[in-house]
DNA sequence: GACCTTAACGCAACATCTTTGCGTTAATTT
DNA sequence: AAATTAACGCAAAGATGTTGCGTTAAGGTC
């Protein structure tokens, strides 16, 4: 079942999803273990199970439309007066966010959810590379590619996080970085 | 729950999980949605739902476990006579069967149970290289960098596989394989 | 601002799935 | 061959998921 348009934007809908959502940060907090329940959830909320069964369908698309709303950005990465330096903490930031239990969390939502939740966060990625870029353009200085950076600085990244096989740490980053840098020019 | 080591190989428990685990391909081909239940799969294998239950503790766990036993490697790569065309043909193998929806379903399974399932994928597929690697020595060539390999061509198709951005067709897996190539030598 | 329309919610009954105790079967050991 | 015990089936109990229907409140109309 699809999450539904919401049509209805104030009110009582809001304050209910708020709440929900609250009660889902604050239960995945709590039990390490992935053991949260709808009924939980929805007495967390004060609210009936049946209205989160309605609105969301289930209980992996309710946590992926929550870890969707927490990777949303808010604000656009810090802007360090460089392109270089702009790119290093953004990535860095990235790692460290994503590599951390929490962020490992909120990753395996979104992908257990089999709605479009992934392309979401992968656009919120993108998103900040252009924000990277056209600061940088607007101070003159040559852009990076912004595909080259998803294969070969993110996705290494991701890789490692999913599979579990390797920390990546801020050496790890900056190496992918160096290695970018060190291409030939295309 | 873990899923429990398996004391006794033989007769009845050999049996059993090979009948699941047929029920389980079966089903999934049927149904497109994981709307898969256990139940349904006890039925479909002639057995008691409490069985698969006490056996691998919930449904996520059972289908990463089927998932795994599918993507586990039955044979080695195919040796080509070089070893630049062995990893073309692993890479876009690779990537034609991981793209698939049968490889996408089977990727989200293994990433959906809360075990250690991801490091085994990952671990076939550095196997797989480092068959290829070692085939390369014994022929007398360089052989490539299997993490280089991972993080920079296999990381991009998984990443894009799983964020549904973009398709990992052959002439993409190349274009990465070729500026593997133009790297100047560590 | 009072009235209408309708999306969204709560309640409750029902259906389905999950857990657990206990007796039985069969694989392994001696 | 007998003893031991892991693994299974059955069935009851518990928890979760689904759905019809009445009620609440948001958005639109006059």
């Amino acid at each position: 079942m699809a999450l539904k348009e919401r049509i209805r934007v104030g009110g009582r809908s809001a304050r209910i999803q708020a709440a929900v959502h609250d009660a889902v940060h604050e239960l995945g907090a709590l039990t390490t273990r992935n053991q949260i329940t709808v009924p939980q959830i929805a007495a967390a909320a004060g609210v009936t199970p049946s209205t989160i069964y309605r609105r969301w369908g289930d209980l992996p698309t309710l946590l992926a439309d929550v870890a969707v709303a927490r990777l949303r950005p808010i604000a656009d990465p810090e802007d360090t007066g460089a392109m270089a330096s702009d790119l290093t903490a953004f990535i860095e930031q990235y790692a460290e966010e994503m590599s951390s239990p929490v962020g490992r969390a909120l990753i395996r939502d979104v992908f257990s959810s089999d709605q479009s939740f992934p392309s979401q966060c992968c656009g919120f990625t993108a998103d900040h590379l252009t924000t990277l870029v056209e600061r940088a353009r607007a101070r003159g200085e040559t852009p990076f590619d912004i595909d080259e950076v998803i294969d070969h600085v993110v996705a290494p990244i991701v890789y490692h996080i999913l599979y579990g096989d390797r920390e990546p740490t801020p050496d790890y980053c900056r190496a992918l970085l160096a290695r970018l840098r060190s291409m030939p020019a295309t």
